[in-house]
DNA sequence: TATCATTTTTACCGTTTGGTCAAATCTCTT
DNA sequence: AAGAGATTTGACCAAACGGTAAAAATGATA
């Protein structure tokens, strides 16, 4: 299985590209992203690809030499716009500051991006065939270091006691679910395809659960 | 598109089931569960599950009259054992120990059934073409009728001001997440294919998360 | 053990799939 | 306007796809 890094870039292997070749490029990869995030990779087909796309199957072949080289080429794409909220992080501001803006970053980032965050969930749900070398390396590298930066925290009685990494996984899992689940939200909320005013909602929601007290303290019960 | 409703039942149609029959509609539900959860509806496969059933396409499809009929039959077993952790939330209880046992028992459900919650996952990145009638009637009936219940403790100030619904959201995505991506929180914590010790720091987490303060109420910045 | 219903297999069908190829068309430069 | 290179197309291919038909094998029962 062809595996990806989020810092693969290639080095000017041909001449430069055509203004034809980046608009088709362009189409490309954005009808094959709305073909992989709802079907995945197996469920999507060339056909459906070329056809959301306003183009033949074969002259789609000539701008990408395969199905698995499209799908490389978006998760490549998305590996880097992954990473880049989490990078933010610094360890100089105050711990409700850093996590409550990593947050609304990741929640913008979802908003934005729905169909990015579900071609990743779709990866992950099949086991990660293409990326688990970027998750081993790149990713666990990113969160050590993040992962340190909230124990130094906890270490100085600035966040409460509790694992690092998890406490990711649960901003993570949070704030994609808006992204991932949007049918279920949508449906439970009573609100139309399309509608995604629960964003704003979804921003109380999650800065009163990391950062505020969900169930009070000193409780009447 | 077919839809599913959680009360589905089969009145009698038939004899009841010989032996020959419950195993391998058995075998048939399982392998597919593994083929589905995998790779979705569309990438999944007659053949593939067929193979992992150790069973002939032409004897599965004796069973199972088309691909769709062993999808349904998966999710409308899903369904119930979905609403069930909810259903059981009560209003008599006090809220730590209601939304407590409510996160144990969706994080267990997580550990004993991570198959049926992607195959749930991959039903929702789909958009959900099979239960949208689900979502819209039974869960969202639940919902709300549990999303009462918190309302009520908001205003009795025994649990913080917040979107009851939105709530649950953070608890579904919470728990589904250490099933759904098991791969990246393996990856990421460095653990072997199969080991599922995160279980107990998720417990941990998400306690410290929905019922403790995760940022200090008054904090030394 | 003969009988009948259930179960399994073999051979197949039409369609879809990922992908190729060569010819035709278009675009850009001179 | 001509030529070269870039782009697009239609015709095609082998394999995989979901599914069928009928015969063969097996199981239960009397």
């Amino acid at each position: 299985m062809t595996q990806i890094s989020a810092t693969d870039e290639n080095p000017a292997k041909k001449r430069s590209k055509t203004r034809i070749q980046k608009e088709n490029e362009t189409r490309i990869l954005l009808a094959a992203l709305e073909v992989f995030s709802q079907n995945g990779f197996r469920g999507a087909t060339l056909d459906r690809i070329a056809a959301t796309a306003k183009m033949s199957k074969p002259n789609l072949l000539y701008y990408f030499k395969s199905k698995e080289e499209i799908h490389i080429a978006l998760l490549t794409d998305l590996l880097d716009v992954w990473l880049a909220p989490l990078r933010e992080i610094s360890p100089h501001g105050k711990p409700a500051d850093e996590i409550g803006s990593y947050i609304r970053r990741k929640l913008e980032s979802s908003r934005q991006f729905p169909r990015e965050s579900r071609l990743f969930a779709n990866e992950m749900l099949a086991g990660a065939p293409h990326i688990s070398d970027f998750l081993q390396s790149e990713l666990k590298q990113l969160v050590d270091e993040k992962a340190a930066i909230f124990q130094g925290w906890i270490d100085e009685g600035r966040l409460a006691p509790c694992d690092p990494r998890h406490l990711l996984f649960a901003i993570w899992s949070t704030t994609q679910h808006y992204a991932d689940f949007s049918v279920q939200v949508r449906h439970v909320l009573g609100l139309q395809h399309g509608d995604v005013s629960y964003y704003e909602e979804a921003v109380n929601m999650l800065e009163t659960l990391f950062l505020g007290r969900l169930v009070p303290p000193v409780s009447t019960d």
